[in-house]
DNA sequence: ATTAAATTCATACTAAAGTATGAGGCAAAA
DNA sequence: TTTTGCCTCATACTTTAGTATGAATTTAAT
């Protein structure tokens, strides 16, 4: 049954072609009564050769990909940070200085960087001291404030 | 000249038919002397429309498309700065807490923004205060970084 | 090896930030 | 009209942030 379906355009073809045969046979023994029917015969065969060609094309042919690129707008989320190096060596900022900062922008307490680094509370303090000399700010909100306008943080 | 190439095609066909005629006479005179070629022309005959069907079939029929859509991403300048109304409107922050919040965002202390807002000291610290609340946070710097990640501010 | 910068931490202090609570005024909604 | 939410401000207090200073240790460079 699978194999029905599945050459079901070969089988097609073979069932047209032995029709095709039993008028041929028959328009054969046509032609001995009637002498000039071959034309019409010869036309017959033509057309519906072409039709069976006409046919089989439609049924054979893959059909044409036209590919359409669509241009979807996706909008890339915050990937325009470049790192200003040349503001980042000007202020000289040390590298622990420099995850105080990243600490600080990330809303962390004195305590918590402490924590995170690993330090005491004290250190923290007297970097971020020494942070916000070079920032030439006063507040940490500040640091944060500058250091994102001179793309030091994203 | 243009006539000629937009009606190639029917031109061809016409051509093609012309010429079968002829070889079908050439064929027909061949008859006479060889008396059973007759499938044999036949044959041919059918060979030669089922290829003008399919040649004809792959011409002149229209293109089925297939559309594929391929999406290209297009980087779009995430630079302006697109105010997320829908969460501010959740977190229902007042127009006064909004201003706190932009001057915190600006890296004031809470004199400067009372200064700034004609207001006292304590007031900023009330405003800031349930500010935090609603943003949930404990901190100025908390706070600045939540609101920017939920585009509340630029 | 010596110098210089960076790192770590401490103490002591001041300043600012943040919390809790209450209260008066005001405008819009129920 | 009463309620509700917002704005304002105050007092009192706690916590965190920030400054100043000094010192020991490590690291990199001269």
């Amino acid at each position: 049954m699978k194999f029905i379906i599945r050459n079901r355009s070969i089988l097609l073809y073979g069932a047209s072609l032995a029709v095709l045969l039993l008028i041929m046979k028959w328009l054969e023994w046509r032609l001995v009564v009637l002498d000039h029917a071959f034309e019409l015969y010869a036309g017959a065969i033509a057309l519906m050769f072409m039709a069976l060609g006409i046919w089989l094309s439609r049924k054979l042919t893959q059909p044409k990909t036209n590919t359409i690129i669509v241009e979807k707008e996706v909008v890339v989320e915050a990937g325009d940070f470049i790192l200003n190096e040349a503001e980042l060596s000007r202020l000289g900022l040390t590298s622990r200085e420099m995850e105080v900062l990243q600490s600080i922008a990330d809303g962390l307490s004195n305590q918590q960087i402490a924590e995170r680094l690993f330090l005491s509370l004290n250190t923290i303090k007297t970097h971020s001291s020494k942070l916000f000399e070079k920032l030439e700010v006063q507040r940490r909100t500040q640091a944060v404030e500058k250091a994102r306008k001179l793309k030091i943080i994203p």
